[in-house]
DNA sequence: CATATGTCCTGAGAGC
DNA sequence: TGCTCTCAGGACATAT
């Protein structure tokens, strides 16, 4: 289940499309059904083949690929521009792909010639494929114009919070604080703070000696300052660890490898066995139809 | 407005 | 052994 560090490991990976050039862009027949690509494939064709590489970037859950007409051009400016400043703008475009629960993003052969969804080819050769790759097909494709991309991802009434990386511990206790929600669930919302997904909330509420069921109003602001510095160090830790592939082995880097960090998980799919740190039986609870792992003996604080 | 629930999807694993 | 059933959880639509 692709989050932030699965899916920043992702864009890492692929970086080396850069400055390439967008030859085809392919549907492939073989999958079951088609996963939700908009607008129709052959007007992204029209929008993108021909076009630049000029830039990868992580939104929350997504990796966002943009292409321009040139190809010394860089992504668009995050500051405000007037619209007819962007009319004398190259023509930008962001290919934003959702990984969601089983898709991948690989510059190497896909896991299964089955499920392939998406094939990107580049110039000048040689040059990796890019592919998408979803077992399930739940994840999407998406193709916005640069100021559609800005309204949606970036404007005031975006439909992501502040990147998990990059909120600040005011920023991350104001968007959460006054929420009536156990934290687990909070952490869940991207339109409070993006990037977090099951797996992590867990591990982040552990190192932070925080119970999930904790009501989020009901926390201390040293409470706060725990969660935040845990919710940087275990995204962090994540990273540097490529991600975590989990047992059913799905997730892979771009570059077909087993993430590290499961080896390295504090709580998550770890029931029944000793926490790491007091030796206590880690228990698996259900919150919001989803799972939560934790430790009662350590993560006592301020249960609802 | 905030929060809760239902929906999509496939394959692994349980249980008979 | 082979069938049926349940479950896993991303984001979003709809309900409360």
């Amino acid at each position: 289940m692709p989050e932030l560090p699965e899916v920043e490991t992702m864009c890492r990976g692929i970086r080396p499309i850069v400055g390439r050039r967008a030859l085809s862009v392919q549907r492939p027949k073989c999958a079951r059904r088609p996963i939700a690509i908009m607008p129709r494939i052959d007007c992204i064709r029209r929008r993108i083949e021909g076009k630049y590489v000029s830039q990868i970037e992580r939104v929350g859950k997504r990796v966002v690929i943009w292409f321009s007409d040139a190809g010394s051009e860089k992504g668009p400016s995050r500051t405000k521009a007037t619209s007819a400043v962007v009319a004398r703008l190259p023509q930008v475009e962001a290919l934003v792909i959702e990984p969601r629960m089983t898709g991948l993003v690989l510059l190497s052969s896909p896991p299964t010639r089955e499920h392939l969804r998406l094939r990107l080819s580049f110039g000048p050769k040689p040059s990796p494929d890019l592919w998408f790759w979803d077992r399930r097909g739940l994840g999407t494709v998406t193709l916005y114009t640069a100021g559609e991309f800005e309204a949606k991802f970036r404007g005031c009434d975006s439909s992501l919070g502040p990147d998990a990386l990059s909120v600040s511990a005011e920023q991350f206790r104001e968007r959460l604080g006054r929420s009536r929600r156990a934290i687990k669930v909070a952490l869940l919302d991207q339109k409070a703070v993006a990037g977090v997904g099951n797996l992590y909330a867990s591990e982040i509420l552990h190192l932070a000696s925080i119970h999930p069921a904790a009501c989020c109003q009901r926390l201390r602001k040293h409470a706060w300052q725990r969660l935040h510095a845990a919710l940087i160090e275990v995204l962090q830790a994540a990273i540097q660890y490529e991600g975590s592939t989990l047992s059913d082995g799905t997730y892979r880097t771009a570059l077909n490898q087993n993430g590290g960090y499961q080896n390295h998980h504090r709580v998550y799919d770890r029931a029944g066995q000793p926490c790491r740190r007091c030796a206590g039986q880690i228990r698996r609870i259900v919150q919001a139809q989803r799972s939560t792992f934790f430790c009662p003996n350590c993560q006592r604080c301020a249960p609802a």
